[in-house]
DNA sequence: CTCAGTGAATGGAACGTTTCAATTGGGTTG
DNA sequence: CAACCCAATTGAAACGTTCCATTCACTGAG
């Protein structure tokens, strides 16, 4: 069924190289030739057979994508970004979920060295990879993302430490002093970076980060896990007038639960998430949270992998950081008990269906 | 650098056939051999090549996925499920994204085909894909996604028909009598689907599709383009009193356009969106909409695909269809002119953050 | 002691390309 | 007219596997 270049090559009455010729240098075959090839394969249906292709090349035209949870707005924006570039590149993605297993990632990883795509892009599940550097060894180059890699590899991430700074002192400036973390496990570097920031903001306002921070810790980043954080928060940490959940899947999960248990936001509580995506704006109380340029990390990793696996002569790895950016909305007010020093968004903007702004603080 | 059976086996000292059988058929070869062979495979990091070995075997042990739009959370969802199968039978997922782009489409089912994938599961762009017989008839077995093919084809999906047109009954049982449909070209077969069954339920309740409906046809499927339609719902149908969006996207780009020009939702208008994505319980306004198995939907599409990639003898082509569900929430309430027919949902279940249950009609 | 039988390992053909050195057949030059 | 050159084409080796028909080394039966 399947024809190969041999059929191609016989029907049109020529060897199998110039059939190949036509494929890969048609400047090379003269135009009445390569018409004859053309119709031939045209006729025969012909596919080209990718395997024997790149067996003969060694390489392939594929790149691996591995993410945390492709149901996350946040990593399907980046894969876009990613996706673009490579296929203006002439690359394919392959986009596997890791769904944050390590297991499930080291099967995906597995799969794309056979493959023998021509490089990798992750954001990792635990810290430390010792096999992310064996596969680089091997030969595939690998990119990290979400997440300034050690020396000797490319990275692209965004400066996590410093959004968690700027939510946290976000919401100290509007006077809550009873802050609550919602953050993932602190083997994922971006978790543990946002929580470092979330220190520093506490401890640059003179506070003391003892007193004023909370942590819950979530097993997974998703909405479940978030409802499952305001259960315990409603059940447990009763002083606590404000959260920064360390994505906004779990600020939803989280808003949701806190809406049916009738705890008022901002009023009660103020919520911050990270992120931003899409849907943080359009939620019952319009999130506030840590914008990531999403689309830019995913284009700007996929850039430094087609560099490094086209021009592997002249390649510098690079670790490029973007910056955040507070976008302030309706679910994070002024603290309850000191309304006193605020200049926040309008509070009313919850509720009634009004014109909300997105305010991005220079 | 990356090392082949050749290295494997001279180190083992043993032949290659035997290095092949260790990994193809352990049982063949001697335990003490195999723990040889195994050691190594270890020490030199070797991993197979899966170009030579699906070249050799004719078939590759991935799958294709091409979807509309990777960041609309139906897809993501669908795609889930496809990777739970794909994944419990051994085969990896290649997601592509063909952005509603015909042209886009094709060029990822050229490389699908030239990667000799087991099979392809697609959501086409256009009513007829011509190009997708052709892709069966060179041996590689595609299945239909959200979509009842035509003979001599699986495919899986949710009858659309019925969603639109319990959509509609529950706008026209509201007391609605104006109703815009929000909808993506007629050439998607879904989009084409909804809108028969929308009018079909006017038509069941006596009344003239003609009066009754009005239509707003977007380019895409996206928040951007529900945005687009609210602008030209505020503009030019006054008359409207309730709104139909053929999915969910759709309806939250119009609920925030309409929130910011303080269009009331449900007062001023009701609104209902289709596919329930996750985000739509969480919208400033949650969202009434149409259920779809979305998860069921990509596992059972990948079970009918594997079905037929590793059994072709005894497949039989079947067509699943899934029966969707109205999930009423606070978006659709009562037209402000006929408020009394009514048992609808609590008004103020949008402005206050109380309890919000989802109700799921029998 | 021979011979069939068995379990284990071997070696080479085949898969469908790409690549490259070799060949062909004009056309140009001296 | 020989010598040469160029563009176009050819044919075969190589890529790293899997598959299969052989070979090999024993074992137990006759």
């Amino acid at each position: 069924m399947a024809s190969g270049m041999k059929d191609v090559a016989s029907l049109a009455g020529v060897a199998v190289g110039t059939v190949s010729n036509v494929l890969n240098h048609p400047d090379l075959v003269r135009p009445l030739t390569r018409a004859r090839v053309e119709a031939a394969m045209e006729e025969l249906g012909f596919i080209p057979n990718g395997s024997a292709r790149q067996l003969r090349a060694g390489r392939s035209r594929c790149l691996g994508l591995v993410v945390l949870d492709v149901t996350n707005p946040f990593f399907t924006e980046v894969a876009r970004g990613v996706e673009d570039y490579a296929q203006a590149a002439g690359y394919a993605v392959i986009l596997c979920n890791s769904d944050e297993a390590g297991d499930k990632e080291r099967r995906y990883l597995r799969v794309l060295e056979e493959q023998r795509v021509r490089g990798i892009l992750i954001t990792p599940v635990h810290g430390r990879a010792p096999e992310l550097r064996r596969i680089r060894d091997r030969g595939t180059p690998v990119v990290l993302l979400d997440r300034p890699g050690s020396a000797g590899q490319c990275s692209v991430a965004v400066d996590d430490r410093l959004g968690g700074e700027i939510a946290v002192t976000h919401l100290l400036s509007l006077g809550h002093r009873r802050i609550t973390l919602v953050n993932g496990p602190g083997t994922i570097r971006q978790c543990a970076d946002r929580r470092r920031g979330a220190f520093r903001a506490v401890e640059r306002a003179g506070l003391d980060p003892a007193e004023v921070i909370g942590e819950v810790i979530v097993p997974a980043m998703n909405a479940r896990a978030g409802a499952a954080a305001a259960d315990e928060l409603i059940g447990h940490q009763p002083a606590t007038t404000a959260v920064f959940c360390a994505n906004d899947m779990l600020a939803l999960g989280l808003l949701r639960r806190l809406g049916q248990a009738g705890v008022m936001v901002p009023g009660d509580l103020a919520v911050v998430g990270y992120d931003d995506i899409e849907f943080a704006a359009d939620a019952a109380v319009p999130l506030t949270s840590v914008r990531q340029p999403k689309y830019q990390l995913g284009r700007a990793a996929a850039e430094l992998l087609l560099d490094e696996a086209d021009r592997p002569a002249d390649h510098e790895h690079r670790r490029s950081v973007f910056t955040p950016e507070l976008v302030v909305r309706a679910s994070s007010g002024p603290c309850p008990d000191r309304a006193q020093d605020v200049s926040g968004p309008v509070q009313d903007a919850a509720a009634s269906p009004g014109p909300s702004r997105d305010l991005v603080p220079g």
